[in-house]
DNA sequence: AGGAACGGGTAATATAATAACGTCTCTCAC
DNA sequence: GTGAGAGACGTTATTATATTACCCGTTCCT
């Protein structure tokens, strides 16, 4: 097995938030996208960690941290405005949102969520979307977007034997 | 292509029903579960159509047919019972269930969702399967279920040239 | 008969997402 | 500069999905 992904061991997250607020900066930048204070502000907590997390607790922290409560559709549009560009992903099967890894092209990630640390680990392999396109055109299918959604445990969490 | 599955194509639709009922019930027979009223009941209007269900469609028409109002509890029981047996599958990006076409082996199907007629087709593809597989464990991630919801057009919605 | 296990009714609540409407601010043509 | 239009966001209310907790009756086993 080549090396685990950061998201299973630990690292020094804080560069891996710097890194994705910046690239955000960057791409909508270059795309004219106005990454307002509010969006960048979730962007950021969504990269809190490698956890997915719920539009809800989003809204629990920016609720805490400004005293007015923030109402669901506050988090939901700056949640939409991030998931249209690329800059976070939506785990259907957790109802949660992660920061997309890799922002600068367009993608559908596949996920592998650990049950252990709740990690989410995004992968972009052709081989899986490939397998899926294909078996797909074999029934007649034509596919236009793919979620795949894998739990199970993460390197850093299954037992050392 | 080879031919179209039948949720993607007309066709008696009351034999797949009575199919899947049929094998319910040899099958909770087999492992001595007990398909009772409302579970069959339930199975049945899982089965009505091959497009995913509702939790809370399968409610109102419980509803309706016998006047008391059913609560959430007693839908979600049932289907409880037969995702644990097999026998429906639970769409996540959906949050609808549909009936199981292989319940007779324990397995995680692959589904092929129409966005145009609704419908979901399930595959069981191993070559998908396989190719998650070993993506994880090239990062050491060793998967334990599943879940692939691929949403685009069936042979039948697609524009005959 | 006694009692545990199970199925299911009922009320309340939790969690997730959207609808509908108002206001402010930016930008841009003029 | 100014006004029109678009976009961002606040606010209230509502809808959709799912679970918790508690109770009661039946089944089944002893």
């Amino acid at each position: 097995m080549t090396q685990a992904p950061l998201a299973s061991r630990p690292h020094d997250h804080s560069h891996c938030v710097s890194h994705a607020l910046a690239e955000a900066e960057s791409i909508c930048a270059r795309q004219g996208l106005r990454l307002t204070t509010l969006r960048k502000r979730v962007l950021e907590l969504v990269w809190a960690s490698h956890k997915p997390l719920g539009a809800y607790d989003i809204l629990g922290v920016l609720s805490d941290e400004d005293g007015r409560r923030a109402a669901p559709p506050t988090v939901y549009r700056a949640l939409d405005f991030l998931l249209e560009n690329g800059l976070v992903h939506r785990i259907a099967s957790l109802n949660a949102f992660v920061g997309c890894s890799h922002p600068e092209h367009a993608h559908q990630g596949q996920f592998l969520i650990c049950r252990s640390c709740n990690a989410a680990i995004e992968l972009e392999q052709a081989t899986i979307s490939n397998a899926i396109i294909s078996s797909a055109a074999g029934v007649g299918f034509a596919v236009e977007s793919q979620t795949v959604e894998v739990v199970g445990l993460c390197a850093g969490c299954q037992e050392p034997a």
